[in-house]
DNA sequence: AAAACCTATCGTATATTTGCGATGAGAAAT
DNA sequence: ATTTCTCATCGCAAATATACGATAGGTTTT
């Protein structure tokens, strides 16, 4: 990609808001959120159900999510349970909420 | 890619409100619309003046901002003075609202 | 102990994104 | 008319993202 050397410095924010709206720049993503918001919870094997992908589609997508802050699974042996971080939502609220005045 | 054949069909919301996200997951585009916020328009030139990057890579920032439209930009020949879609922005903030509960 | 179940990860293929320099198109200035 | 200025677009290279099937690593059930 021939980037500059020094990866430029952004605000905190910034950066942080970006890496939020990466993570929800994928309908699969919002539509996972979506889901478990109302349900609050659930098994990555419901979202296999409930969206035409394989399996291990849909777990990279929870992944990102993991990664970017925005659910976290609990284990349930033999199952894991996603939920909604919450104080990420929070901060991801916030930042929005900032963003857009 | 190998993508199933018929894409997936999600709401429209959904559909709209990732479109947002991905024009807005990435630092560069947050600090241009952050900008464009303070200063309520500006030129091309002004932000190749502020980021080090070269003019044809912000360039490609802003042509994806108006895509998604959350910008445009107005003939002010030989400039082009760019500002928020505050049509387009009032939706999007709204969405993300929703989504955020 | 073996089979079945649930989910993450690996390997692979393709698409998209990000970045740059070079070029092009149009208007303004000389 | 030529030069200069401003910006978009093209062509390229490298990195990332998206999707799948196959496999591996756990638990539970049989």
């Amino acid at each position: 990609m021939k980037r500059s050397l020094e990866h430029i410095e952004y605000e905190k924010d910034t950066e942080a808001l970006a890496r939020f709206a990466k993570a929800l720049g994928h309908p699969t993503r919002i539509a996972i959120l979506k889901h478990l918001e109302n349900q609050s919870c659930c098994f990555t094997g419901d979202l296999v159900d409930v969206f035409p992908l394989a399996q291990s589609t849909v777990s990279q997508h929870l992944k990102e999510l993991k990664n970017a802050g925005l659910i976290q699974g609990e284990l349930k042996p033999p199952k894991i349970k996603y939920c909604i971080n919450q104080e990420n939502w929070k901060i991801a609220k916030t930042l929005f909420q900032q963003f857009f005045d």
